[in-house]
RNA sequence: GGCGACGUGGCCAAGUGGUUAAGGCGGGGGUCUGCAAAACCCCUAUCGUCGGUUCGAUUCCGACCGUCGCCUCCA
């Protein structure tokens, strides 16, 4: 397949080094509920997963928790809790929120706190090359250092610092330098170094992860466009600096950011839309379909109108999927909408189109349920297809309902009603459990009926 | 200020230098149904504006208008 590369900015073919694809995921820092931002990438990513697996490569993907730094110190402290603590409850809720997306599990998943062995040995193996220095108790890397510095950003050194939010700390030899260790202040969790207490920085922990999981050189390093600078920038700089291998990413692949309708989602601004609150409220078929219905690289701004609208779309998927044919005849064929769909996913991930392909299958099983075509292989076609975008298509389940059991009464005395062309009564039974939120439909052979 | 992205039907959103510009949602008309629902059939766009390149541009180039993102908190 093609993915497109940050840095060349081509599409550039997957040819991995070795027998597996390596795939670095920049993962969350735990310090906060998970969002649809948050959702969105972490969708891209496993679809790019199973979509790589589904052409039978063998795949190693690693996703860090950046488990230590300045806002989980910061909000601890708040709630008078640790960062420990802190961490591993939304660490929880991550895994729960993902588990929900049927977002598939990374081969591994690191924390930052149990890597501080391997990040110290980097930091002094950077301090020997002359790459890094100490200044007080923390450690700086030293942009001028690297060539190329900002070249992932497209942007020079001097464009890059030309910003004005550039930290002024007496520390730095230069500006744009950044920390690779932090001495610890009072109170803060802090780990041993040949510099005294300290922690991390924000960066290091990414390189040594990747070094040490998936090694020097890997396939495909992913995460949301925000942190093509400084986080990836720093990335590449310090690992590359420290291993002596470029590149240290054969394919820096950035999704888009998602928004909320009219403004960014900011917690200032209070606007966020947790990935619980919309589960529940569109499920997660309909949050894919939903993510999945715009490219990666394209910005996309979620509404209540365009997440119901996929909601009724993974609706019809599901639909087709699932309603029995009776038909015996020809078989739905579904050679052409497979290889489109193929073809789709393998240039740059183009979900948008795979979808389309996916749709048009939808209406080829429909119309040949209706024509008394043999369904059933195209419908295991369409799941298949489905499962490489993680949608789940489940029927809706009525089980587990209390009321089932008086709604299956009013179905079966409704059933009554009808054929004793009783319909005043049998219409009222249908609006009344309509008005309780269930639907009822009538098909040939029986009535079904559902939630919604 | 610097860098970058985008502007396609009522909404969301693909795509292409030239046959009919995907798909979803919505809307209109039909078929089916006791009536609905679901499903199926039909209809619902010349691609921001102005120039240029070209035999031909929505697709390439330039300008302009508009929207947005990043510039060390950020998926």
């Amino acid at each position: 397949m093609r993915i497109t590369d940050t840095l060349s900015q081509r599409k550039e073919a997957l040819t991995p080094m070795g027998d597996e694809v390596l795939i670095y995921v920049c993962g969350v820092t735990p310090y906060a509920e998970g969002h649809i931002g948050h959702a969105m990438s972490y969708i891209v990513f496993d679809v790019l997963r199973r979509f790589l697996e589904f052409q039978g490569f063998k795949v190693r993907h690693v996703q860090n928790f950046t488990d230590i730094d300045d806002r989980l110190i910061d909000r601890a402290a708040q709630r008078g809790t640790t960062v420990t603590e802190l961490a591993g409850r939304y660490i929880d809720d991550y895994f729960r929120d993902m588990d929900d997306l049927n977002v598939m599990r990374a081969t591994i998943y690191p924390r930052a706190t149990e890597e501080v062995p391997q990040i110290i040995e980097i930091v002094q193996g950077l301090i020997d090359k002359g790459y890094a220095y100490q200044s007080g108790s923390d450690v700086f890397y030293r942009v001028r250092m690297k060539e190329n510095y900002g070249a992932l950003k497209h942007q020079s050194l001097d464009e890059l610092i030309a910003g004005a939010r550039v930290e002024v700390d007496e520390l730095k030899e230069f500006p744009g330098d950044f920390a690779l260790w932090k001495g610890a202040k009072p109170g803060e969790p802090a780990w041993e170094s040949p510099w005294g207490a300290g922690r991390p920085g924000w960066h290091i922990e990414c390189s040594a992860m990747s070094l040490r999981y998936l090694g020097p050189q890997i396939d495909i390093h992913g995460g949301g466009e925000d942190l093509i600078f400084p986080h990836h920038t720093n990335e590449i700089a310090q690992t590359e600096a420290y291993t002596g291998k470029q590149p240290f990413v054969r394919i820096w692949m950035h999704n888009a950011h998602l928004r909320l309708a009219g403004a960014k989602m900011s917690k200032s601004l209070g606007n966020i839309l947790s990935i619980r609150d919309a589960l529940e409220r569109w499920g997660a078929d309909g949050l894919r379909l939903f993510v999945l219905g715009s490219h990666y690289r394209s910005p996309l701004t979620a509404s209540d109108e365009a997440l119901d609208a996929a909601k009724r779309g993974a609706e019809r998927l599901k639909a087709a999927a699932r309603i029995p044919g009776a038909g015996s005849g020809r078989e739905v064929e579904t050679t052409v909408c497979r290889a489109r769909f193929v073809e789709a996913l393998e240039d740059d991930l183009n979900t948008p189109q795979a979808l389309a392909a996916l749709f048009d299958l939808a209406k080829e099983i429909n119309r040949g349920r209706d024509d008394g075509a043999t369904i059933e292989r195209a419908q295991s076609t369409l799941l298949e297809m489905a499962e490489i975008l993680g949608l789940r298509l489940e029927e809706s389940s009525t089980a587990g309902i209390a009321a089932e059991p008086f709604v299956e009464l009013l179905v079966e005395i409704r059933r009554g009603l009808r054929s004793a062309k009783q319909f005043q009564l049998a219409d009222r039974v249908r609006e009344g459990l309509a008005a309780l939120g269930i639907t009822l439909e009538d098909a040939p052979n029986g009535t079904t009926w559902k939630r919604g």
